[in-house]
DNA sequence: CAAATTTGTTGTACCGCTGAACTTATGCAA
DNA sequence: TTGCATAAGTTCAGCGGTACAACAAATTTG
């Protein structure tokens, strides 16, 4: 809901608790009741009553029937439990990463309708031939939505590159050597997708988002996650939130000079003007050759030559994590944030690296002694931006159920999330 | 105003309503009238009437008498100016920094209604002995307001350090030579000051704070601000707004490293276990030192030297820049801001380090080709910190007026800012 | 001096939340 | 089985707060 610097209205009144109502049911980990909706915003049960009644009348929330076996049946009339409803209104994600495509419809219960994803590589590709595919692809989702009458909330695509979520290009993906390229119009001219323009957002900014919400029983977390595909991209989670930053470019961590005054060489030779970034130690392409790997072997092979104890492999894998610690406790020491997720491959090389990247923020996080930051491995599962991109779809409904509501028109124009 | 997941209830709307009202009083430029509120906000012009009433009732408001001889006089009953009272609330911001401390009371239109500065060397002080000198001239000030009838908003307290604003404490402030100090419960001590326990913030963010209103002509800015004085202090500003982080310690980008894997001696030989940070190159001990001068002399003279054409100080100068240059281009990839403003003793060498800055930041913004990042000299003037916090008690009282309106007691236990 | 125009105020209508009373559904004890 | 205690959900009058229309006030323009 978006307050800031507007007047509250009467209207808005119900709009702003239609919403909170929405989030609880939805955030619960469990059931929740209309008490406790009641107990946990401070509004009447009266109140409450009403809203869920809205919801329930817009097929976003359904009462469960189930007598709920909570081991502790207490005395009382039993509380009827309130669900996000099923198969109903689904955000659609979609990816377009360096050796994957693919698209994946979520419902408001977070559970996945529709998914395809295929494996290929497309380094140096071109994006109409790309995006005619994804578009295909995510044709054939949305009319299988369509057919079982699931509202589709919108669509959402993940780059892995600078996304200008207010004036609408991809600016510049390098893994994927693409530059200025306008997505929304090559991919809305298919006569599918022509209803539903994509947001767009970074990879990483949606896969940070997905994995917010996979970890909010721990409460609404703030966490720094790095993306670790073939370059390593980041993005900040605040309270559960994904800081964007003016344009949607916040988390550009691949990029982060490590060695401002260092030599001109590098890895492969050609002289970068003096400087090394995180991705010259830490990108999937230097941790191969520095492990004295082929480049463009899997990441499996440097894993199995860590396990099997090769030296020049533990080294790369420790040279990279001590990159990465290093950048990571800059990006802390700037945003005070307390833990680290890393997404990913990271995730594989995660038993490698961890040590490495804990030390360095122990010695270089100022406030370290105080408030020790954590390490993490990602908990959202494969493909996250695609689950990232349709939970951010999806937030618009909670964001604003009225919409939902009155008609169940899809509302375009809604505030784009993120 | 914080409507984080909480209900909104019909005192909801006059709450925020009126704090909404008086926001626009006090930020505007030039005064405004209510039919201009009533066009800024969407509010019906009718409920601003009331809204303002309630708002000079309280003395937060007045109505100008002047006839506002603004060029345009356009046909109809003529608007009748408002502006933020004079003189009836304040806010007081403190401050102990290594070479000075001071006091500074400041009301709703931005005057200083008292202050008091006093230089001298803080270097390794006591805490006691400090903050007790600090509380005598804070004593005073209060005394003065007191018999002015001023109302006290409240007291915040910068500090160039670590202060942990949610527990209270000053964990870490090394040019200070102070660690773990309870600030609060030495100064509430005081009789004076019993009644106002100060809020405590980073002196980066607070002088931040302050140059936020000083931009407040170009709308809500966003900005790093790097706060120059003995050691290097950072601050993110969002939309106008300070982005303090979990604990308000955001922005410390003095201890950044800069070298991750350079040689393991430093300009005074010291081994700093093999990497540098931000502060051995661009702080004012190594900006003198590597220029040949005594460390602990003024930074004037290096200002002279470098205007006289020395080159061992343009040097240091430069290779200062260059180093700031790339840590300020790290911490914008991370969190996508616009503009750099350098403030402090920054501003002093800042025809020195410009160039050098804009260079890095052109060469390692990853964005910078579509959306360039400005820098700018602040423009704050003297102790913007003391101003900051001043502000910072201040807008407590804009964030919630009702407590103001009410009785004018002086409501404690109000949300702390920052 | 009247018409046009804009500001600010007054009074009615309406929206949405609250709180108390009431109904419903269960557990527990006699 | 009955009755009581307890909690969930519903109904309805009351009230706070905003919108809208009508009106009064103060000025420029012709």
């Amino acid at each position: 809901m978006r307050t800031a610097g507007r007047a509250a209205r009467q209207e808005s009144l119900r709009e702003h608790n239609l919403s909170l109502t929405l989030q609880k049911v939805v955030d619960a980990i469990r059931p929740v009741s209309r008490a406790d909706i009641s107990a946990a915003t401070g509004l009447a049960r009266a109140t409450v009553s009403g809203l869920v009644d809205q919801l329930i009348d817009a097929s976003l929330v359904i009462e469960l029937a189930a007598p709920v076996t909570r081991e502790a049946r207490r005395v009382g009339r039993p509380a009827v439990p309130l669900a996000p409803a099923r198969g109903t209104v689904a955000g659609v994600g979609m990816e377009v990463n360096v050796d994957y495509l693919g698209v994946r419809a979520v419902d408001l219960a977070g559970r996945v309708l529709t998914e395809v994803a295929e494996i290929d590589n497309f380094r140096n590709s071109r994006p109409e031939v790309v995006l005619d595919r994804l578009a295909r692809i995510a044709g054939r989702v949305l009319a299988n939505l369509s057919a079982d009458g699931v509202r589709v909330a919108g669509t959402a695509l993940a780059l892995p590159g600078l996304v200008d979520r207010v004036t609408g290009p991809l600016r510049y993906a390098p893994n994927l050597g693409w530059r200025d390229v306008d997505v929304v119009r090559l991919l809305t001219t298919h006569p599918v997708l022509g209803g539903f323009p994509p947001s767009l957002a970074n990879e990483a900014n949606l896969a940070a988002l997905a994995e917010a919400v996979a970890r909010r029983d721990g409460g609404r977390a703030s966490f720094v996650y790095v993306s670790g595909e073939v370059g390593i991209g980041g993005a900040i989670v605040l309270d559960g939130e994904i800081f964007a930053g003016r344009h949607g470019w916040s988390g550009e961590i691949g990029h982060t000079v490590v060695d401002a005054f260092a030599a001109t060489e590098t890895d492969d030779g050609a002289a970068r003007a003096g400087r090394r970034t995180l991705e010259d130690y830490a990108g999937q392409d230097a941790l191969m050759r520095r492990a004295g790997l082929d480049p463009t072997a899997p990441l499996g092979d440097l894993v199995r030559a860590a396990e099997a104890g090769d030296a020049a492999a533990l080294k790369s894998l420790r040279r990279g994590g001590t990159a990465l610690g290093v950048v990571l406790a800059n990006v802390v020491n700037v945003v005070d944030v307390g833990m680290i997720v890393l997404g990913g491959r990271l995730s594989e090389i995660y038993p490698f690296v961890r040590e490495a990247v804990e030390e360095q923020l122990e010695r270089c996080v100022i406030f370290a002694p105080w408030s020790p930051v954590e390490v993490q491995v990602a908990r959202a599962g494969e493909y996250p931006a695609m689950t990232g991109g349709a939970i951010a779809e999806l937030r618009t409904v909670v964001a604003d159920p009225v919409a939902w509501v009155a008609g169940g028109a899809r509302p375009h124009g809604a505030d784009r999330l993120l």
